[in-house]
Parts: structure tokens; C-alpha cells; sequence
DNA sequence: AGTTTTTATTTTGCATACAAAATACGATAT
DNA sequence: ATATCGTATTTTGTATGCAAAATAAAAACT
């Protein structure tokens, strides 16, 4: 008896996971209409997974159909990013409010490393690292609430808002404030303060709002 | 020219649609296995459209595939439930907090005509359109919000909950408690006060979460 | 009899073929 | 030259066919 049989995931499924990366890198703009058959040539399938993976990621709202036209990338809109980040706000104050309640103190030491780590991608003006270990921090704070469920959800709204892509616009004020809420963040952590950290969570989502809406502003 | 054009929706979201249906109303039990052919003969379709409907449900979480073993109507668990709760909570206090702030005198009061429509059904011991009117209400109240992004995520996560069907198993003093904090949603939604719905909408929630974790213990 | 092995049947996965709609193109008329 | 109509081509939507995997059934063996 073998109980863990090695199933290699159906082709749909595969398709569907180079399709997200591909939207997620840009690699396929937002507005592009999806040739079935340029896409079947290039992945090398036919067109009948292709097209589950494309209903899928349809109802995952990351592709748009448009009845016998077609497919293309949704379009984030401005008004689509207003929605989503006062709910990211609630679901990360939420996943904070449980990971200061479950986490235990070795992972928490693990978040406070790669906070660490962060800061000093900050220090050397390191956009891309810095971006990707705050990624990082948020994400293991999700997932120290211990319900699947809200990081899948949360994972989902911040893929769109993501694919915006308003994050390069950046400013100094507003990078130097977001650092300082990390730092009260890993103080809530280490204190295992959940209302602290749900509160600062909440407003660390708003600072992050404003910064966007800024951005926009600047490029109509 | 015609902006209205009429265009018949494509088979695989009727599918999707009957489908959605059928598992909601109970036909298809969480379990059942999904058989391709026989699904084709009574839906009067070939297999291509309903596959692509059974990977958009898939993906929604409603049916779970099985690779080579074709789909089963998911089953929500008791810890689903107990991860989904807390997460409706914030997000139907979200709701209810923007719905105080944007919403007008004239739907605030078609909210209050509901209410008092439900508070009758209670009088009379209607549990059928109680829950009817009281799904209605909390609909209002999360539309009212004027965020989609936030209705739809909402009810992708009450849809789950309610195929558990606990609801069945309220008891006098629950339901009591449950319409006495409904009284309360209404005067603060009349008030217009963001922060004394929020705070109740996230405590109702927990009532129910109370009534279901309750139901589940008896019937194990 | 019970268990394993082999064979047959069903069912899913993927590819292809055909039909219908949409788009692109060109000819004709104004 | 532009606009409109009609035809050709492309592209999507749906059905069907074939191969592989899984399940069920039958046969062989202990």
C-alpha cells in the first residue's frame, strides 16, 4: 500500500497555473484577448483543457469572458481597488487578530527575522527585496491565524489588487511610514496583543489605500 | 443600433447555473459523485460545456475534483463552518459600517418594512419565511454597502454555510436572541451609526456561530 | 471459501471535427 | 472617396471519438 501515489495534476489544472503566472508577471497585459489556438500552440495542448483552465480562471476573475468573442485579462480598475482594499483591511486586522492568539514563539521569532531582514532592504533601497519579504511577513501572519479559508480569500482579493501594479509608485514619506507600522506590527506580534495588532493591521491596509490612490491620481 | 443586445447565455453557465442549483437546493447532496453522462442525458448536453461548468464550480468550491475519478459535491465540514464564521463576521460588519454611512432614507425604510414582515413570520412560528425575510435583510444591509467586491465574497462564503443547513436546529432562545439583535441592526441602520452596527452585525454572527457549533455537537 | 490475478466494462481525460458566430476583406454603388 | 452589402476567413461554441485510467466482474489459485 502506498499512500502517498504521485498523480501528476491534470493537464487543465497545469494550463490554469502557467495562465496565472503569466497574467500575474504581466507577461499578459490586462485587456489581452486570449487566442485559443495561439495559446494551444505555445503550451502545446488542444484546446479543450485550455479552455477549463479558462473558465476557471474566469470564475476566479482573473480572465473576462465575452460570449462567442472570447476571452481576454480583466481589467483592475481604479474603482475595483477602492472596493478591495477596505475588505483586505477587515481579513488582514482579522488575521491578525488570530495569529496574535495562535502563533507560537517560534514562528513568531521567524517573522521578526524576516522583519529584520526588511528593514535592512530598506535601509539599502532594495524596492524589489523589500517588496517581497513584507509579502512575505504578511502572508506568515495570515497563515499564523490558522484559517485556510481567510488566507485563501485574502490571497485572492490581493492577487487583483497586485495586478494593478500601483506599488512602484511609492513614495519616500509613505514607504518610511508603512516601515514604521511593520515595526509596530512585529511589537504587537511579539507581545501577542491581538486587538493591537488587528488595529494597526487595519490601519496599516489604509496607509497602504491612500499611497495607491495617490499614485493614481498622478497617472489619470 | 442596439445596446441592448439580447445574447442567449452560453451552455456551460446555464450548466453551471442548473448545477449551482441543484446542489444548493440539496438535490445533489454534498458527496454525490458527479457522472458525466448521465448529467448529459438529463441536462440534454454533451460533455464538453458541462465539463467546463463542473471546473468553474470547481474552482468556486462547490464541487471538488477527484483526477481521474471525475467530481463530487463538496462537503463542508464542521471546521469550514467554524473558519468561515469568523470571517463573515468582519465582513458583514464591513458591511453593515458602510451601509450606515451610504445608504438613503427610502432603503433604509424598505429594510425596516422587511423587518417587521420578519418579525411576524416569528410571531407566527413561519420558520421558513423568517429565514426567508432575514436572508433578504442582511442582503440589503450588505448591498447597501455600494461595494460588489464585497457582496459577492460575502456570499460565496454564506453559500457554503447555508449548504451545511444547521439551521434547521435553532432553538426558542437562539432564535429569540437572534431577532432581538435584529431589532438593535435596525435602530442602528435608522441612527445611521457606523460603528454601533458594525459592532453588532460582528456580534449576531457570533450568535449564530454559537447556534451552529450547538447543532453540530447534538448530531455528530 | 477466500484471496489474488486477469479480463471486461465503465468513466474520465484529451484531442479532433463540425457548426455557428464574429471579424476581415473586397466589390459594388452612390 | 465613402458607405454599404455580400463573401471569405478566422475564431469561438459544441459534439463526438479515441486512449488511458479506474472500477467491476470473472477466473484461477491457495
Amino acid at each position: 500500500m502506498n499512500s502517498s501515489v504521485i498523480v501528476r495534476a491534470p493537464l487543465h489544472v497545469q494550463v490554469a497555473e502557467r495562465l496565472r503566472l503569466l497574467i500575474d508577471s504581466g507577461e499578459l497585459a490586462p485587456g489581452t484577448r486570449l487566442n485559443e489556438i495561439d495559446l494551444c500552440n505555445t503550451m502545446g495542448v488542444s484546446r479543450t483543457p485550455l479552455r477549463e483552465a479558462i473558465r476557471s480562471l474566469a470564475t476566479e476573475g482573473l480572465i473576462e469572458l465575452q460570449p462567442n468573442r472570447g476571452a481576454i485579462v480583466s481589467i483592475v480598475s481604479q474603482e475595483d481597488v477602492t472596493e478591495i482594499l477596505p475588505i483586505m483591511a477587515s481579513l488582514e486586522g482579522l488575521g491578525g487578530r488570530l495569529a496574535a492568539m495562535h502563533m507560537d514563539q517560534s514562528k513568531i521569532a521567524q517573522v521578526r527575522k524576516i522583519h529584520n531582514q526588511m528593514i535592512s532592504h530598506y535601509k539599502n533601497n532594495e524596492v524589489a527585496e523589500y517588496f517581497e519579504t513584507n509579502r512575505l511577513i504578511h502572508e506568515l501572519i495570515t497563515e499564523g491565524s490558522g484559517n485556510q479559508t481567510l488566507v485563501d480569500t485574502i490571497n485572492s482579493l490581493s492577487a487583483k489588487v497586485r495586478r494593478a501594479r500601483f506599488t512602484a509608485q511609492m513614495t519616500k514619506e509613505s514607504w518610511a511610514k508603512a516601515v514604521s507600522e511593520h515595526e509596530e506590527m512585529i511589537a504587537a506580534l511579539e507581545a501577542q496583543d491581538p486587538d493591537r495588532l488587528e488595529a494597526i493591521l487595519v490601519q496599516h491596509v489604509e496607509t497602504k489605500r491612500a499611497t495607491i490612490l495617490g499614485a493614481i491620481e498622478q497617472n489619470p
